[in-house]
DNA sequence: GGGTGGTAGATGAAATCTCAACCACTTGGA
DNA sequence: TCCAAGTGGTTGAGATTTCATCTACCACCC
């Protein structure tokens, strides 16, 4: 054998639209926030974990884990925000291995200045454009795929 | 007032949901196809383009048009490209502006040897975890949303 | 013929992301 | 106590992506 079964019709036609959708989305979506707040969306995911916060700060493990970005990736983008006063780090009493990232008031301004924005982005590009139904579908496809995701 | 009306809770959770599954689901792709072929995602969808070819070639701008990259982008990441032998470039006689990208031998048997592996891993992760309405649903709101994203 | 504006593609520098070390510290034994 | 293994985080180098600019060419008008 050649290996796996093909996509069928339905299945190709259904995931490269889905593809299509994501690339083209998430290409809109950046470039308004860059054009209109100056953040990328990784900036603004950042923030985001930051102000989910009751205390606007995060062990660095912690976003991490969230995020499901690499270590790295994480400690190079956090130099830069903190280099763009975004944010700021402060060590860990409890281990001093650690750190926190901590949310500084431009950063807080910033992340306020944006978000508006985003939603109505959001809104405009895509939610107003499906149905509840069609969104309650697709937050259920989600729910079933992400256990699968998950990491270990 | 303070900007657009915010997410209530359905539309918040199904677009994070969403946003999760994009991110974790992306990356398990591409980690795979790293792993078992040695080529990214984008390299993957630059030999597709090419299959999907009758001839084996297209021209660049057709080529950027279609994955919505940056012609700099797709012009570094061919750059690449042919230096490890996927594909070659051609000059076109019916414009002296263009180029044409054509599959190689090493590209097709690349392509070939990824794409069943791929298409395995869409399957297990995803296409086997949702239900066939689920992804007709997906299918349509990709469609919906999708004539609102073109550029210009 | 000689502009003028637009298109195809390449290029170099800067920003970002990945990968492989690395360091400092914690934890759990022996 | 001391050591080995693991964890949290950083770093530098290389790969990728973006941004601005550049060259060559086409198309049209004078």
């Amino acid at each position: 054998m050649t290996g796996a079964r093909w996509l069928d019709d339905r299945e190709q036609c259904a995931w490269r639209a889905y593809l299509a959708m994501n690339a083209r989305l998430t290409a809109r979506l950046h470039r308004r926030m860059q054009d209109d707040s100056g953040l990328s969306l990784a900036d603004f995911e950042v923030l985001v974990c930051l102000t989910d916060q009751p205390d606007a700060r995060v062990r660095i493990v912690e976003l991490a884990r969230f995020l499901q970005w690499e270590k790295s990736r994480l400690s190079h983008h956090l130099t830069r925000m903190q280099r763009r006063g975004l944010v700021d780090r402060e060590g860990c009493p409890e281990d001093a291995r650690g750190s926190f990232v901590v949310l500084t008031a431009a950063g807080r301004r910033a992340i306020e200045r944006a978000a508006p924005r985003h939603v109505a982005a959001v809104r405009e590009l895509f939610l107003d454009r499906i149905t509840g139904e069609q969104l309650d579908t697709l937050r259920e496809i989600a729910e079933r795929v992400l256990p699968g995701l998950e990491v270990e």
